[in-house]
DNA sequence: CCAGACGTTGTT
DNA sequence: GTCTGG
DNA sequence: CCAGACGTTGTT
DNA sequence: GTCTGG
């Protein structure tokens, strides 16, 4: 799956490298956790590609609060198009949510004792970005105020991740970034093919120190890789 | 028909 | 809003 | 995702 | 065990 990344850039670069017409201030993040909010990427008819806060955890219009959203991080990309908290994400409001790298924890048994190990999995690129494939949602409060929210959508594991974990982000590249964000594509036969693992070569794996366990944590040290002791 | 759920992950 | 269960 | 709390009453 | 907060 993916329940926590990095966004280490700026906006001006993460501009150049996706081509955005426009992109809202925010910080470099060495752990970002569900509920944070984040800048995605959709595009705009007649304006292109922008950046966009968003909150982290999807809250369907039809929610009665918006508590739903904590469980919401992650949409599976074999039922996104048919689950009733998805679909019409799925059909309009489909987003991109760059990410440097995202972690993953890897249940080992070291001594003898279950102990999660995590890992960074980064563009094998330097400088490069994922883009994962996220969908948006507008939800009105009772106050009449506007709540945006995004979740990130999984899929089977790539070669990479398959020793890590058994889920992990869809990655898009290349004309499938294009596919995914244009707004007037609502052809389930085209979107649904193009939400696979991506390629091995594209990522690398890296184990960290528990550091980033904690969320409220910070700070390059967190991408650093470590060395496994047996 | 109305009522109630609507999710993913991991762990047991 | 829309689907499932009763 | 992981970490940490999980409660009420009354007093400061 | 389950929910909330980060």
């Amino acid at each position: 799956m993916c329940g926590r990344y990095v966004l280490s850039g700026t906006p001006s670069e993460l501009s150049a490298y996706f081509g955005l017409q426009d992109c809202p201030d925010f910080l470099p993040r060495f752990n970002i956790a569900p509920q944070s909010d984040i800048p995605v990427i959709r595009q705009r008819p007649e304006i292109g590609l922008v950046g966009q806060i968003v909150r982290w955890g999807l809250v369907p219009s039809w929610a009665k609060d918006s508590s739903i959203g904590a469980k919401l991080n992650n949409a599976r990309a074999e039922t996104v198009a048919d689950k009733p908290s998805f679909r019409s994400s799925f059909t309009r409001h489909r987003c991109i949510i760059p990410a440097s790298g995202y972690f993953e924890w890897q249940a080992v048994s070291r001594n003898g004792k279950a102990f999660k190990q995590p890992w960074y999995i980064r563009p094998t690129e330097e400088n490069a970005y994922f883009a994962m494939a996220g969908l948006l949602a507008k939800w009105v409060a009772p106050d009449g105020s506007n709540l945006i929210t995004a979740c990130v959508i999984t899929t089977e594991p790539n070669g990479v991740m398959t020793p890590i974990y058994d889920r992990m982000p869809v990655i898009l590249s290349g004309n499938d970034i294009g596919t995914w964000l244009d707004p007037v594509n609502h052809d389930r036969n085209v979107l649904i093919p193009i939400l696979k693992s991506v390629a091995d070569e594209t990522m690398k794996a890296v184990p960290v120190s528990l550091s980033v366990n904690r969320a409220g944590n910070e700070g390059p040290e967190l991408i650093q890789a470590i060395e496994l002791s047996e």
